[in-house]
RNA sequence: GGCCGAGUAGCUCAGUCGGUUAGAGCAGCGGAAUCAUAAUCCGCGUGUCGGGGGUUCAAGUCCCUCCUCGGCUACCA
């Protein structure tokens, strides 16, 4: 246990039926960003990814695969492992749900449950696709060229009936309610509070929470033959990390309840309704907030695997280097929205704002620094009020920073960041270092000094999004403290700092040929 | 069908409690500079604020209506 305060943010553990594309690396960034954020401004930080792994689509997926389940998820799994190694992430603990932890934690959260009364034993029946692995009400149900009863995908259902225990979710009506309106950022953005909320006015059923069809789950405790059937099982993964159900465990007492669980919108629902009924049936605390954020297109297009223009995260990187694939996910959309990936857009947005914005300012001012003060960082004199005011500004953006990453406003961070880089150019112009050289080398000593600190600064700052080439750029310049309580005036770039010839940090991109889009 | 949201410059979007000439970034055009990855800086935006009607001294901003687009409408994750 530290004094400093806890931050815990979670993604969405992954489906293994599921190779890792495009929507995981994003949930998982965003969450790495934050995670790296709130570590370098002092907080004592729990990033949690992982896998999900059981259910009747992985037994059949493995039986498919001729191996069995736990190999077919070891596999799978460890690809996802791989994504977070490409990218960089900086997750602290991987979990995943076939582990022993994790079905101690989620018995023992069944246990729970059953003793406060809130699961009964019923039969769950309905119209059944087993290629969708999901029920279908009557009325989604179309009919075949035999009429038969045909599922909206078109696959064949049959009606099934089985014993299931149920969870109590109706009994949670009311009280969900009052959360959402007590706390209203618990679901953001706001358009999606709205939406979980008028779901939930419209009336709560039981939960079929166990399934007898299938072997591949967390069994029921003292239940032969059910198994768990997914959000009891999947939701729980992130008490299991913290400890759960050893209440007194340090990192439980540390992290729990959750800042952040991070979302792709298609799994808000569960995220927004059934985990805190299910946490307040259990009485533990609830998180501060679920996040649903947007999918992406590519090139306009929806993204689906039958049209096969999945986008390939592994792919991306190989083309264009880590850091700016990061960026542009960050910064091209308002976190929450929808939004496009297109080669056009990528390319313009990084030669902008990377190459020809950070890129280029540092290039060039340690270029100048290199040449013309001995390559070492030089000694200023007294600053002048414009010298004042762009290092004030930058020292101060570091709150307009702290508000948006609170709000999850990545695009907006980020964008607060990059204007205080084109306000360093600006400072470029006017005050001409290049002049000053032979008119007043003192003066240019400190519009030099003035401009290394506060690519310093940007640098610091920008870590979060970009940890490599920060890092690169940062250790250019000799930099060593690189925590956000390096913002500031306290905490000047050391003069006489020796630094090596520059290297540029950001490449250019060729933008692709019209014809192709 | 029901509920919710959106429709503002070529593109992406800001516009808080209605109040002076509706803003930003990108793209485009013009100029400056030459330290730098031909990067940078400065200047330039009359756009029926989706259509129509209404309230008001005053509406992108409130009300009504219509059109278009999107989301949600439970047990695949």
């Amino acid at each position: 246990m530290t004094d400093r305060p806890s931050y815990y943010v979670t993604t969405p553990i992954y489906y293994v039926n599921d190779v890792p594309h495009i929507g995981h690396a994003y949930t998982t960034l965003a969450c790495d960003m934050l995670a790296r954020f709130k570590r370098l401004d002092g907080y004592d930080v729990m990033f949690l990814t992982g896998t999900d792994e059981h259910g009747q689509k992985i037994e059949r997926s493995a039986e498919k695969a001729g191996v069995d389940p736990q190999a077919f998820c070891d596999k799978v799994s460890s690809r996802f492992k791989e994504l977070a190694s490409a990218m960089n992430f900086s997750n602290d603990q991987f979990i995943r749900t076939t582990e022993d932890r994790h079905k101690k934690a989620v018995q023992h959260l069944w246990k729970v449950l059953e003793e406060k009364g809130y699961i009964y034993e019923d039969s769950y029946s309905g119209w059944y696709s087993v290629r969708d692995e999901a029920f279908y009400a009557e009325k989604e149900l179309t009919e075949g060229e035999g009429g038969e009863k045909l599922a909206p995908t078109g696959a064949p259902v049959e009606w099934v009936e089985e014993p299931s225990y149920f969870f109590k979710l109706s009994a949670f009506e009311d009280k969900l309610l009052e959360l959402y309106d007590t706390q209203e950022d618990f679901v953001m953005p706001k358009s999606r509070l709205n939406e979980v909320r008028s779901f939930v006015k419209g009336g709560l059923e039981d939960l079929s929470i166990s399934r007898s069809s299938f072997k591949w789950g967390v069994p029921v405790p003292g239940q032969e033959g059910h198994v768990m059937y997914v959000w009891i099982d999947a939701l729980a993964n992130y008490l299991t990390a913290v400890g759960y159900p050893d209440e007194r465990a340090e990192a439980y007492k540390t992290y729990w309840p959750a800042n952040v669980h991070m979302v792709g919108k298609d799994i808000l629902r569960f995220h927004a309704v059934y985990w805190p009924a299910f946490l307040m049936a259990a009485d533990l605390p609830l998180p501060k907030r679920v996040f649903a954020h947007g999918w992406w297109t590519n090139e306009g297009q929806k993204i689906s695997k039958s049209l096969g223009n999945v986008i390939d995260p592994f792919e991306l990187i190989e083309s264009y280097g880590l850091d700016p694939v990061r960026f542009f996910l960050m910064r091209e959309v308002p976190f929450g929205n929808d939004g496009d990936f297109s080669r056009k857009s990528f390319v313009l947005r990084c030669n902008s704002e990377l190459a020809n914005g950070i890129g280029n300012l540092s290039q060039r001012t340690l270029s100048m620094i290199h040449k013309n003060c001995d390559g070492a960082i030089p000694q200023p004199a007294e600053f002048t009020s414009e010298d004042s005011k762009l290092l004030d500004d930058i020292a101060a953006t570091l709150d307009v920073v702290r508000s948006h990453m609170d709000k999850q406003a990545f695009n907006f961070a980020l964008e607060a960041i990059w204007s205080q880089a084109s306000a360093a150019d600006s400072y470029i112009s006017v005050q001409e270092p290049w002049k000053l050289k032979k008119t007043d080398p003192e003066r240019m000593n400190t519009v030099l000094y003035v401009l290394a600190d506060a690519i310093r600064q940007i640098a610091i700052m920008a870590q979060a999004i970009m940890p490599e080439s920060m890092d690169k750029l940062l250790s250019q310049m000799n930099v060593v403290e690189r925590g956000f309580d390096q913002i500031g005036d306290g905490n000047r770039i050391a003069s006489g700092t020796e630094i090596p010839k520059p290297e540029g940090v950001f490449p250019r991109f060729e933008l692709p040929d019209e014809d192709e889009a």
